[in-house]
DNA sequence: TGGCTTTGTGCCGACGCTAAACAAAATACG
DNA sequence: CGTATTTTGTTTAGCGTCGGCACAAAGCCA
């Protein structure tokens, strides 16, 4: 069984999620000694993935000689990512790091035929690693769906005329083969939703690192996503479903849900139940999501959008509460609408919480906004590079 | 860096839980070569954990040279397991293979003094080692409330007369220490919630046996408790809260709980909730639970009894469903009395899960009913063999 | 009886790591 | 200003685990 080095994989998702500065603290969080750290260093940088700028760094203060600074390869390969949504499609190189190095003007309406989107993005993509001339180790997918394991499904994708059941990974591979992306000979494709996605990205470079349980909500056209990352990994559940966080009971006497119950988080807590509560009609000319964060930035100071606000943040910390209780996680990132209820009142949310889970007395969990542009496409792209963060010897195969 | 041979916990892991009968499915399972296989197979029977039998087996009808069998030391080591419930406590030696090796009567009575308590069960479990002459290796104590982590706290311990945040942990430490168990110097003691632990005895030895995640719901006297595993380890959260599942709302015109809210599913679905919806009035001549039991397996034919019965069972559907969402198992164990509604009508159960939980059409969730006598007991003692699990050659230092 | 198949074992080498000594680059202190 | 101290990086030797291979053992099948 011809395995590399084994402290290889730890190493480079170190350095990827910017936990390991130097060669230094590298040795600390691998717990090996100097030698095996210098090595594999050595050994990221002959593969291509790191730079290591060993000139006289401008001193730290502390005493002893100062380290060498480690960090990703800029100029290195990347991976090709890209999100579906309900405006449209964007495309993405992205590198080690969770850096975005080039960006496709994308689409902005979805056809009918999930093939042919599939194939404009990764054509978009082929032509950005024509432009730049990467190097692509491999490519993911975000889409605003269930994806369902193991075929990779795309349950129910609502917001899109997508038929539901499409077979999302399969095409998206079909595609990638068929653009024939140098490099990407056997197509390395994943395909995830884009909640799960927006976790990842915000777990290892954003709002989320150093959690442990971490939890999010997000909640973008229609409906409420979740997720869950348990130990660095998505826990997406034994068929792809988990965390499917919509149906929810937060107002028992709500309205009667298509699920068969009433009150249910997905109809109580979107932007379309806020614009609702707001008295507002969604115009056609923008996203509900645009509509309903416009509202709350602008017209927060209007009793009725106060109101409505105080509403829906009542209704959601409620539902965050049942997760808190059942999941017990260490922290908590809110993305799109809610994301703008929290930022909008951090206070009342925290305190909903708070009373409504179990132990809340005993210091309540932290709930942060997420904190990266485009987290569901980085997430794409960090479901991409998750097989090189396994094995980083695995660049040498592609 | 002194490291033990890394295929040797593993391997003893897969005798232990009964999947590697011989070397030869010991060689597939870890994918080592057969050499390996051997000689971690050799280090475990010198160390005492296993046997060999190298016997001529009574062939298994394959051709080829027959393996020798490999078991688990039925003379070996045990580790000292001690459960709290509402009724008493319960002390037992068990080994490796989940084997109650000896059990002693115990008591049936909690006093309000948790240190007695532990003291107590502590004494009767030296009081076992003394009579077998075994060696023990650590001890695991099972509780009926949750356990906070880090410090090992039990909250709300309503079943007992014990004090909210009394340190059980730290108690039960220290009764090992006072009790001097030979081979426990340095006191090795491992404290968990009771459905938590049954959780991971049935996933180890029971009918979670093969799951990835692995769902538990049980109820015992009052309440309701649920249980998560995820790859062969028990998910109880950032602080050891998880899988609060007792305030789910299954019934949206509820009575109304001290949570706040209405309808949970801990008022709704335990034993006191069967025996009002059946007319019935509590005795307190035995426990809530064998009642609701005895009536659910002896007077089913009873309409009222049987209506009550489907109105729990419903209810309980409704929360497993709604974890189902959020979890997404793949297979779901219960307990307790929600394992009595399960074998008194199957398909009712099964039928209420796949309708309301949201992809339930794909298949169904397999819901068994748990399988071992004493389940939080041996989990109690998978706690305390999870070292040995890890590192088999701490038993040299013991 | 002689293949065939599968399992167990002994030997050797590859490789990833530790340990220990040494070298280098900064600060601290006289 | 020079030396001691601290921390980091590198070199070398050596150990332990595991893979690869050859061979032996123990059953089926013809």
């Amino acid at each position: 069984m011809e395995r590399g080095r084994s402290a290889l994989g730890p190493a480079l998702e170190l350095v990827h999620t910017g936990r390991a500065p130097t060669r230094a603290v590298l040795t600390s969080e691998l717990g090996v000694t100097r030698a095996t750290a210098g090595a594999v260093a050595a050994e990221l940088e002959a593969l291509g993935l790191i730079t290591v700028d060993s000139r006289p760094t401008a001193s730290a203060g502390s005493q002893g000689r100062p380290s060498h600074r480690l960090f990703v390869n800029e100029r290195g390969p990347v991976v090709l990512a890209a999100q579906i949504h309900a405006d449209g499609y964007r495309v993405a190189l992205v590198g080690l790091g969770g850096r975005i190095v080039a960006t496709s003007p994308g689409c902005g309406t979805i056809p009918e035929d999930p093939a042919h989107v599939l194939a404009d993005a990764v054509a978009a993509g082929s032509e950005l690693l024509r432009e730049t001339g990467r190097r692509c180790l491999g490519a993911g997918l975000a889409v605003p769906s269930a994806v369902a394991e193991p075929d990779g499904e795309a349950l129910n994708p609502l917001h899109l005329a997508w038929p539901s059941g499409a077979p999302v990974r399969e095409l998206f591979l079909r595609a990638l083969t068929d653009a024939g992306i140098p490099g990407v000979t056997e197509a390395i494709g994943f395909t995830g939703n884009d909640v799960n996605l927006m976790a990842l990205a915000e777990h290892r470079h954003g709002a989320g690192r150093g959690a442990r349980d971490l939890l999010c909500v997000a909640s973008g056209h229609r409906g409420v996503g979740g997720a869950l990352v348990l130990d660095g990994r998505l826990h997406s559940g034994s068929s792809g479903l988990a965390l499917e966080v919509g149906h929810l009971t937060v107002n028992p006497e709500g309205a009667p849900c298509h699920c068969g119950s009433r009150g249910c988080l997905d109809i109580e807590a979107d932007p379309l139940a806020f614009l609702g509560a707001a008295g507002r009609e969604p115009g056609p000319e923008v996203s509900l999501l645009q509509q309903a964060a416009d509202l709350l930035r602008h017209e927060y100071a209007d009793p009725g959008v106060r109101a409505a606000a105080d509403l829906l943040i009542d209704r959601l910390g409620l539902g965050i509460a049942g997760l808190v209780n059942i999941l017990n996680p260490d922290r908590i990132i809110l993305g799109g609408l809610h994301r703008a209820l929290l930022e909008a009142d951090p206070e009342r949310l925290r305190a909903v919480v708070a009373d409504r889970s179990l132990w809340g007395r005993s210091g309540g969990v932290p709930i942060l906004p997420c904190s990266l542009d485009h987290n569901s496409l980085v997430g794409a792209a960090e479901l991409a590079w998750q097989p090189v963060l396994d094995d980083p010897l695995v660049v040498l195969e592609r």
